[in-house]
RNA sequence: GCCCGGGUGGUGGAAUUGGUAGACACGCAGGACUUAAAAUCCUGUGGCCAGUAAUGGCUGUACGGGUUCAACUCCCGUCCCGGGUACCA
């Protein structure tokens, strides 16, 4: 007896699992023979919690599409592994003395225990983890790679240090100024030098000039400290002035960080966007983190009561607004306050300094729209008309971007109308009756009056005319400037990859390949040393290894690892390189990677960075890592409550309870069925509800619900081995994927799973009599059933090809019933559709595939082609256009076979009829569409 | 505030990208089988109206306009929902 039974489910799954891993069914290896494809999914971090019917929504997904890839005849590289590092392992050992090394490893044990029931095609023999020595032994030398190079802007990419240092000696710096303009020589206010000058540096000044240029390097840096988690944070992981774990506060604070020059890859990073196929808004969000904006830097002379500053220096982006300037803003933070002070104001921006100072992040954040701000006594002199304009402090002007001081055009601009406004200063109007006096116009468009030689232009166009101008005299120029910052590299974790450096004095050298990896030292002393050291840092002997050098006492983050695990993946156990270049070649590009929006600005950047990194030093053939990027939607959770009236052990079903003082209660999803609770299972739930009563509403007690974030304290949480356990795998990778498109959000619920559930079944009847007996006839199939495959086939495949596999399942559903309705049973029909369901239901397709007398598994069968001729095309009556001239509407509806000559018959004859006997010359028709026919 | 998405039956969602809106599934209602229930199968199911009926008519894709022979799809305006971002000059 075969029934798709939920015990035959589960012999029929188990069994072919083990056969998968016994037979090493998904392993891959280099075929020049075969086109490749990479699909890639977003290796997860271990969490304590398991996996949750959520993340596999994207790992079916890819699964899905590289089983298809495969029968399609491509070789497939579909790896999985773990980002194993991570604060949260470190926090739990805090909290619970276990070593991080061995909770991530019972974690990553549960997550492939859950993987391998949903049937993944993963070839595990690829598997990384991050924390593995022998895989971080290859992040540390890529770190060195990026350590030992710097960026040339002439030629647009990374070089090696060493060929820096050959420039140096031939001609100085004078052609490569310092990335950071305002760095300047210690001792000295400039900022060239000469090859003398080189070569008269001491070895140490060299080492840190050097360091100016490298594209990981070392900086007293502003960062983003945050006291509760004892760590600095990279600005992405600080969400409105708090820590994005925790919500804890963040405060700036100086320290000796790592760093990534990633602004100087800015443009490329920008440009790169252009070739790669994310979505429009995950490279609007790319875009906007870059946020790159042209503009012109203008020199002001300035009068102060001192007069020792010559000049200061605005960045804008609206240099055709010049003549509209009323008053200049630096930023607080900005050195030049305090030399350009009047006497008469010293008292007044002391004041102000000591407030600014004394406002956290947070408060910043959280009082954006306040206007503060001080007149410094100074006056900026217009280049062009020579007025004296007063030179204000505020904290709306930024010390980090452009210059750290504006030229405020208050007609134009709303931030510096509001401010004019707020301190009552005079106001230019420059584009007449495009301002009203009550707000700001920015625009483009406008006219300019009152603006000298840039008078009756359009905005727009006077840009250049003024940059131009301001060239020629030598007060400006253009100017490029980029909200993104250098990425802060160091974390004060003991979880993480050590930096594979050692320092002499001051200086960290890199350490020899041969030495690596520099191993993470074994402890049990995870406190973090509370100054901004991490934990590492109680290791007195091992950061203090010798007495002339020590190690650094911070780790990598989590984004190191995860910026190059899809190039191990190529080559994984390769321990001469980190991939060898033949299957770096070969397997190439990423053609589609599967994972969350959530990483659109840190994960995706630094992997594109290490990529183009790795590409300009030669070690790459390719530039951009992702070909492809698909989003999936998250599945949120479906949450129940109860209402328990204050202070009782009552509860009030959902309709009734605004006639009680109630407090909502979360309840446990699985004990209820809808809405409707399942009282009995919810006094057994938890000992003190064992004597709960209950108010109900037409004897039900109905809960109410709320879409939220699944998590474990909101009882919402379903975990798909329940489902695995209740329906099978089959029916968990078939129902997820019916959900919903892929990229959508959506709750989780699991409303529809019995039609999906009822569909495997169906599917596996038709291979069956009415007793169960397998059985199949190897008839010719008819007309119709022709008609049903090919169809099928055809839908089936293009849905497959543009990721909708929602439809895709449709399409099957609707397959089987029409079969049903014909009493299908024949191997030439059955047979493709067993081919075709593989990719989404791999377990039931393999047992059907042997039954059907195959000894190789359905894993290398090849995906049946659909054939147009045996699909039937409905026509439908639409207008006729003649000469493009709709002459008349005439209706008809008929099968017709899709092939254009016949398609031409028809037409000729159905306008023969309307223009009276004339014969058109020609004719296109399309079905569905107008018909156009030329006389 | 600004920038992207999106709004279709009781529900999840289809619609060849301008061509019969609501496929498929859930739910619901009715029926068959059964002593009964479960399971399974069949029929119906956007709304309103007419008819004993087969059927026919009107209306309908957030709202208001427009383009078109034809609009869920394109254009203009309004209202909601989701995501990103936040003094970046």
């Amino acid at each position: 007896m075969a029934e798709y039974s939920k015990e035959e489910i589960k012999r029929i799954e188990e069994k072919w699992k083990t056969i998968w891993e016994q037979k090493q069914a998904y392993r891959t290896d280099l075929d020049h023979n075969r086109p490749k494809c990479y699909v890639l999914d977003m290796f997860p971090y271990p969490s304590g919690a398991g996996l949750h019917v959520g993340h596999p929504l994207g790992y079916i997904s890819s699964d899905i599409y590289a089983r298809y890839k495969r029968l399609k005849g491509f070789n497939v590289l579909h790896p999985m592994g773990f980002d194993a590092f991570g604060l949260p392992a470190e926090q739990y050992a805090l909290e619970h003395g276990v070593h991080p090394a061995v909770s991530t490893q019972k974690n990553i044990e549960t997550f492939k225990k859950q993987m391998r029931g949903i049937g993944f095609s993963y070839d595990w023999s690829r598997e990384v983890q991050t924390c593995d020595p022998s895989y971080y032994r290859w992040t540390q030398w890529i770190f060195i790679q990026i350590f030992d190079s710097w960026f040339n802007r002439k030629k647009e990419k990374a070089e090696r240090i060493a060929d820096l240092v050959k420039i140096f000696e031939k001609e100085g710096n004078a052609h490569h100024p310092f990335p950071n303009t305002k760095y300047t020589l210690p001792g000295t206010k400039s900022n060239v030098f000469s090859t003398a000058d080189w070569k008269s540096f001491k070895p140490q000044l060299q080492q840190e000039v050097l360091m100016q240029y490298r594209l990981a390097y070392l900086a007293y840096t502003d960062v983003n400290w945050c006291e509760a988690l004892g760590t600095v944070l990279a600005n992405d992981e600080v969400i409105n002035g708090v820590s994005y774990r925790g919500g804890f506060p963040v405060v700036k604070k100086q320290m000796r960080q790592w760093s990534l020059r990633i602004t100087e890859y800015a443009d490329r990073l920008l440009k790169g966007l252009e070739e790669i196929d994310f979505s429009d808004s995950m490279k609007e969000i790319q875009r906007n983190w870059i946020g790159k904006s042209t503009g012109a830097r203008i020199d002001f002379k300035v009068k102060s009561e001192k007069g020792t500053v010559p000049s200061m220096t605005v960045f804008t982006t609206r240099p055709d607004t010049l003549f509209g300037v009323d008053f200049m803003v630096v930023a607080p933070e900005h050195e030049i306050v305090k030399e350009i002070t009047s006497a008469a104001q010293e008292e007044e921006v002391s004041k102000y300094l000591t407030y600014v100072e004394s406002r956290s992040e947070v408060d910043r954040m959280a009082e954006v729209k306040k206007i503060t701000g001080c007149f410094t006594g100074a006056y900026a002199i217009h280049p062009f008309t020579h007025t004296e304009i007063p030179i204000w402090t505020s904290e709306y002007v930024l010390a980090g971007y452009g210059t750290g001081a504006i030229m405020a055009v208050p007609c134009g601009d709303e931030r510096d109308h509001k401010f004019a406004k707020f301190f009552k200063l005079p106001i230019t109007n420059i584009i007449g009756k495009d301002y009203n006096g009550e707000e700001a116009n920015p625009s483009y468009d406008a006219i300019l009056q009152n603006s000298d030689f840039l008078n009756g232009m359009v905005m727009r166009d006077a840009i250049g005319v003024m940059v131009d101008r301001l060239e020629q005299l030598g007060i400006g120029k253009r100017q490029v400037n980029y909200k993104m910052r250098d990425a802060g590299w160091s974390r004060q974790r003991y979880w993480g990859e050590p930096f594979p450096v050692v320092f002499r004095g001051d200086m960290p050298y890199a350490m020899a390949d041969q030495d690596l990896p520099l191993e993470l030292p074994n402890t049990n002393n995870f406190k973090p040393s509370g100054s901004g050291e991490g934990p590492l840092a109680n290791l007195k002997d091992w950061i203090h290894f010798s007495p002339t050098e020590r190690r650094d006492s911070n780790t990598m983050p989590t984004h190191a690892g995860a910026a190059w695990y899809f190039l191990r993946y190529m080559d994984p156990h390769n321990d001469k390189v980190f991939a060898g270049r033949e299957a770096l070649d070969y397997w190439n590009q990423v053609d589609v990677y599967i994972g969350g929006s959530e990483h659109a600005v840190a994960h995706l950047l630094y992997s594109r960075l290490w990529v183009k990194i790795l590409h300009d030093l030669g070690y790459l053939s390719f530039d951009e890592p992702f070909k492809k990027l698909i989003n999936q939607g998250k599945i949120t959770g479906d949450s129940r409550f109860v209402y328990r009236i204050r202070g009782t052990n009552q509860f009030v079903s959902a309709g009734l309870k605004d006639k009680y003082e109630t407090d909502p209660l979360h309840v446990d999803i699985n004990i209820v069925n809808g809405l409707e609770l399942d009282t009995d299972a919810f006094r057994k739930w938890r000992p003190d509800f064992t004597d709960a009563q209950f108010v109900l509403e037409e004897g039900k007690y109905l809960c109410g619900s709320a879409i939220e974030k699944m998590s474990k304290s909101k009882y919402n949480v379903v975990n798909p081995d329940d489902i695995i356990e209740k329906y099978g795998a089959d029916t968990l990778r078939m129902y997820e994927m019916f959900l919903g498109p892929l990229e959508q959000s959506k709750p989780w619920n699991t409303n529809g799973i019995d039609g999906v559930y009822k569909f495997l079944k169906r599917f596996w009847n038709l291979f069956h009599d009415g007793n169960g007996k397998f059985g199949v006839t190897p008839d010719a199939p008819t007309p119709d059933e022709h008609r049903v495959l090919h169809k099928t086939l055809k839908k089936i495949s293009l849905d497959i090809e543009n990721y909708s596999f929602n439809t895709c399942v449709s399409e099957f559903m609707i397959c089987v019933n029409e079969l049903t309705a014909l009493k299908c049973n024949k191997r030439s029909v059955l047979e493709p559709l067993v081919v075709a369901l593989a990719p989404f239901a791999p377990h039931i397709a393999e047992e059907l595939w042997s039954l059907l007398g195959y000894t190789e598994m359905v894993v290398g069968a090849r995906f049946p082609e659909y054939d147009e001729r045996h699909l039937q095309v409905t026509a439908h009556a639409y207008p006729i256009s003649i000469n493009g001239k709709v002459r008349a509407t005439m209706e008809f509806a008929l099968d017709m076979p899709k092939d254009d000559i016949e398609k031409m018959v028809l037409a000729s004859e159905i306008v023969k009829k309307w223009s009276e006997g004339k014969p058109p010359k020609k004719v296109i028709i399309v079905p569905g569409k107008i018909v156009n026919v030329v006389l």
